[in-house]
DNA sequence: CATGAATGAGCATTCATTCAT
DNA sequence: GATGAATGAATGCTCATTCAT
């Protein structure tokens, strides 16, 4: 009659495991109304064992939060190799990607809690928004500026039509996955991708001259 | 012979200095994160009065949301009232009022506040969503179908296009309010809404016609 | 049936009688050992109510010895006054006075507190031996130097002669109070004083000259 | 066939490394504030195999007090091998080697610590009195009433001078070791111990004879 | 009615002890 | 045997709520 052990050691892929709990319950509850017990739980480990990996409950947050950012960094590089298509396309690829990617909840969860929580870990939306937000602006705003320096798109205000561009894809995401509003639309994102892309390109009316 | 009295003062219509300190603090600290006795104290009143007017400091949030929601009624009724411009007229009319308001962060408090803690109220989040935000929308598709009606707009999915009127403004407000991005633009709004207007209307490129 | 109140409103002597809880726990068991819950019970309070008076059991323990140092102003004074006694009955005064005291528990705790944790609050320590230890040697040096200033004690060392002064009441108090040996001597403390005074005025010899 | 062990290590003869560490730390930290992982650390092994040692971080104080207990046995069979000396010449001899042994902080830590958790653990104070205090007490007992019967010393009252002979030696360690009071005498305790035997054996005063 | 002292359930964190490795 | 990851009871402290004044 083998009784089950009652733990088993597992060092190495504890941490992330802890984090994946804790962005879920976090991004849910709020930080503050958030157990460490609770993660300890859905981390499949005990409160104790928690602060064997983190100092504190708000250290569990920075991590989260930089645990993010890092891989972050591919974005540019990805930007910097499709270069060499034009700002449509580059256009189109962009946010397509980013559109799928945000239709996962999973990664939605995160800037949703640095959003969420800005208020409070002042230092931590500051390094997101550095580390994050300010890199994909200037990203778009390089794709604005080339649309316009070859021809293709009129001569905008670049910071402001950056707005225009994420705009749409921000409230898209929050509608469906916070709010609940068309909420199938959210999850399969190629239609809204497409209806923006189109909305952004030609604009609402039709072309003076196709009159 | 004391007599019953017939009604009791409902805690929605009472004080609003309590209303408007829990508004601040919840905003900027979350609703778990924040005190009664800070609610009392920048409210002017003690503690223990508090309780007078509310039973808990659920029913405090939840006034909050009750109480945001009554005026924004009127914001269709206006709509409809001015219904007689055209549909690009009237677009310019409603973001510009919209981006105005927003503009001023007691304001945007409120929104803010029921995105952070929809999780933890989902009933308030639903009854947000359904008072305010389903209704502003449907606003915005009225304005939009009426445009596509009158041969002005192209014929576009209809509640997509309506991400592409509020994303913007959406994107400009939280980069500015939440993560101090171009900070001066979001306090003076009219920039930004005529560039939202142009792209929106004519499109990020040339017209065809213009080739 | 009038049902008892569940508490009473009693703010000011409040922070004495957590103090005397504290005294009473803190030099039993220590201060690690001693539960913030067990002094409010003996305090007659609740543990929430502690945190009104004190910011932290440190703070307790700070507060504890803070409250013993001040009245302490006095022994100088009353040296002071006394001054006019040559050196031998002032001794006889100041020590007869001092083991009195010592052999109340009540007073011997907050010495016997310091001691055990002077290791864990070097400051406290160190303010009590400012406060209190300093200003004791320093009588009893003044004592002592007065005495072979008048010609009455011969040209001892005198701060080391103090401590044959204070010594053996130390010795007397620690052996009854903490193990108990010859108790019932520690709490009537006369003879023992009698005998220190004849032994440290005379010397366990016989005067040489007596022979 | 696996034969039972006869006997098991007791814990007390084995790691003299784990209670040297512990006795560092108790004295310093006390009981409770001190962690069996710093033990651990400081023994040089695992915080796992002090368990093997000993059952729990209480035995480790109950070891290092009976540990301290059996060496000091000797100290009486000192005293009656150099009993042939006259009581001046042997309490001169016993407090010298007493002063010079308590000057060393690693010896007076012992009484110092089964000082600062008497309250704790009673039956262990109780032990260390009966092994340790009674017996020097009792030695000093000795040496004094020799005094008396050999007419040297006057007719005093020996318990209660017992005080007089250990009670400056206590302050004087006291005072430095744990206040920092005229530390540097403390370490060279020669001249302190010339001066107490003086003042012990002569007394403050002039002797009467000397007129 | 208003106040704020008092309550006590609740939560973050620590650490003696156990036990899989 | 030795190690240190894991456990969970214990404890300091907070704060929503109550209620004597």
């Amino acid at each position: 009659m083998q009784s089950e052990p009652k733990w088993r050691r597992r060092a190495d892929d504890r941490p992330d495991e802890v984090l994946d709990a804790a962005l879920v319950l976090f991004s849910r509850n709020g930080f503050a109304a958030t157990k460490v017990e609770d993660i300890a739980r859905d981390a499949g480990i005990s409160k104790g064992a928690i602060y064997r990996y983190f100092d504190s409950k708000e250290k569990i947050f920075e991590s989260l939060v930089r645990r993010a950012i890092t891989p972050l960094a591919d974005q540019a590089v990805i930007l910097a190799q499709t270069s060499k298509d034009d700002a449509e396309t580059l256009l189109k690829t962009v946010l397509t990607m980013g559109a799928h990617r945000l239709s996962d909840p999973k990664f939605l969860a995160l800037p949703r809690l640095v959003l969420q929580e800005a208020g409070r870990f002042p230092e931590l939306a500051e390094m997101y928004r550095r580390e994050v937000l300010d890199k994909g602006i200037a990203a778009f705003e390089l794709i604005i500026q080339r649309g316009i320096d070859a021809g293709t798109f009129r001569p905008v205000n670049v910071p402001l039509a950056v707005r225009n561009v994420i705009g749409p894809v921000l409230a898209h995401m929050l509608l469906g996955q916070v709010f609940g509003i068309d909420e199938d639309q959210t999850r399969s994102p190629q239609a809204f991708v497409d209806s923006h892309l189109d909305i952004l390109i030609n604009g609402l009316t039709h072309p003076q001259g196709a009159h």
